[in-house]
RNA sequence: GGCGCCAUAGCCAAGUGGUAAGGCAAGGGUCUGCAAAACCCUCAUUCCCCGGUUCGAAUCCGGGUGGCGCCUCCA
């Protein structure tokens, strides 16, 4: 069975583990979303990326997969953002919602098949609660609820800490009623100007972490295959996600809990306090969002990744090798039959070490390596092909183009028709670079009358204008074209 | 202070017991009027340092050095 064969590192256990769904053939898996009180960070777009990777290659492998990612729209940083610009929080965090959304599409995100809000499920949360209290895990303490930790014996068994360690660091906020201080936080009675909604302990709020117990129980059962999130969601969200769902429901939370490292700028975190915190938003204006998504794919996803306009350059370049590749054999295959018989070679080989990559707990930077394997056999059957019979080499071109459709199909990148990609990117640098497209035009004519002439000193001259204007020209059989000089 | 992660060529980056993937850059070549692109070749006896285990370690163990993260909101 496909599944068995996918290895996952499982934080719980700091091991890889083979794959095994709790029900066969059927992948449940819950992604913390935004907190919506802001756009996105590049941060939070390598997290999503990465485990949209995940679900794809899951439904690659032939996998039913459900896939939850929340939106969190009941928190105290929006509350505190609308006070600030005096919107409603609920109506603050609807069109950050919406935002996101339009920048998870440029980034070719999946839209994931729940994407609950905790707005929608204040019912389902008070539920649990409700249980928590009725086990006696959890307190009201006038108008607050509190999950009581030291009944909860497993805690803190994701994060592998010792409670002792973590109450000498604790604090109580001012305000709080806790018995404990590692206590936290299931519902909180309503201040003024804030979001409530009624409850059996009177008005209030959900807290932080209460929300995806309840719609992961929702969506995906009270006992799912694996739950994601960056790496520091481990301590406290992800802990306490564990308390509270194991603890009202008495039976196994997230079998598999999966992490993303983090993306750092240049070796510094990314912090508001810094104040270098980068928008996804932003980001998708300075470079091709594919190139973003690709750049964000080059790096494993448990490894740090290092933000940078080189590493950003150097992905848009090998997104333009790609693209160059494909329209080339693209041009050399489309529509043609080249009827059926043997391949040269084994065409095949590629896409089996690109399994092979990512069986191994998602390896996506092994699963490149192949693909490069992959597309300079492209090349060298459109350019150099070593046999004669064009049959042959046109139906290996073929299945080789196939291949990479299945392998774009996971990894999100280049399903773009090639020669729109191409040309969006020249549109762009020609912007950015304030190039004349008529002039450059006009001296390619010049220079192939010149050519034309055997004045090749004319022509070599023209060459060089251009390359001034920031221009390299290519003469092709099927005629000159042009491309903007990578900066 | 506690817990944990990381350290591979000029740069980026896989590899977690069997003798260093891939990419960029660089050098050489094929092709080209010249170029560009593409393709081919070259490019780490060695994986931060010191010990240990082993027939065998980049991979395991111990110690050190240097980065980083979490412990408070954070993807």
């Amino acid at each position: 069975m496909a599944a068995a064969r996918i290895t996952v590192f499982n934080t719980l256990t700091m091991q890889k583990e083979p794959l095994v769904p709790t029900r066969e053939g059927k992948v449940g898996i819950y992604v913390c979303g935004p907190t919506v009180y802001s756009y996105v960070h590049i941060g939070n777009a390598r997290t999503f990326t990465s485990f949209d990777v995940v679900v794809r290659y899951l439904r690659y492998r032939g996998l039913d997969v459900t896939y939850v990612r929340n939106y969190t729209d009941v928190d105290d940083k929006i509350i505190h953002a609308a006070h600030e610009t005096g919107e409603d929080p609920i109506h603050l965090a609807a069109r950050f919602v919406d935002a996101f959304r339009e920048d998870a599409r440029a980034l070719h995100l999946l839209e994931p098949d729940v994407s609950p809000k905790v707005s929608d499920h204040i019912p389902d949360i008070i539920a649990i609660i409700g249980k928590l209290v009725a086990h006696g895990v959890a307190y009201e303490s006038q108008g607050d609820v509190y999950f009581q930790v030291s009944r909860y014996p497993e805690y803190a068994k994701l994060s592998k800490r010792h409670l002792d360690e973590l109450r000498a660091g604790e604090r109580v906020q001012p305000g709080e009623q806790k018995r404990e201080p590692l206590d936290f936080a299931l519902w909180k009675a309503a201040k003024p100007g804030e979001p409530a909604w009624d409850s059996p302990w009177g008005r209030g709020r959900p807290g932080w972490h209460i929300e995806c117990s309840a719609m992961s129980a929702r969506y995906l059962g009270e006992s799912f295959d694996v739950h994601g999130g960056g790496l520091d969601l481990i301590f406290p969200h992800h802990e306490n996600e564990i308390a509270q769902s194991e603890a009202a429901f008495h039976k196994p939370f997230a079998q598999y809990w999966m992490h993303c490292g983090f993306l750092d700028l240049e070796g510094a975190k990314m912090s508001k306090s810094l104040g270098n915190v980068v928008r996804l938003r932003d980001a998708l204006q300075r470079v091709d969002p594919e190139a973003l998504r690709y750049f964000l794919l080059s790096t494993h996803y448990r490894n740090p990744l290092s933000f940078s306009d080189k590493s950003l350059a150097d992905a848009e370049a090998r997104l333009e090798y790609f693209y160059e590749t494909l329209s080339k054999v693209d041009a050399r295959i489309a529509g043609r039959d080249f009827g059926k018989g043997p391949l040269h070679g084994e065409p095949g080989r590629f896409r089996t070490e690109f399994e092979a990559a990512m069986d191994d707990d998602f390896n996506v930077p092994g699963g490149m390596a192949a693909l490069s394997g992959l597309f300079a056999e492209m090349n060298e059957l459109t350019d150099k092909p070593p046999v004669k019979d064009k049959a042959l080499v046109g139906r290996t071109l073929q299945a080789l183009r196939e291949d990479v459709r299945r392998i774009s199909s996971v990894l999100g990148v280049f399903e773009d028709a090639p020669e729109a990609w191409l040309l969006r990117r020249r549109d762009r640098a020609v912007r950015e670079r304030g190039i004349d497209v008529g002039q450059v035009e006009a001296l390619i004519g010049e220079r192939n009358a010149a050519r034309a002439a055997k004045d090749f000193a004319r022509a070599d001259q023209l060459r060089v204008q251009m390359k001034g204007l920031g221009v390299d020209i290519m003469d092709t059989a099927q005629g000159t074209t042009w491309k903007v000089t990578p900066a």
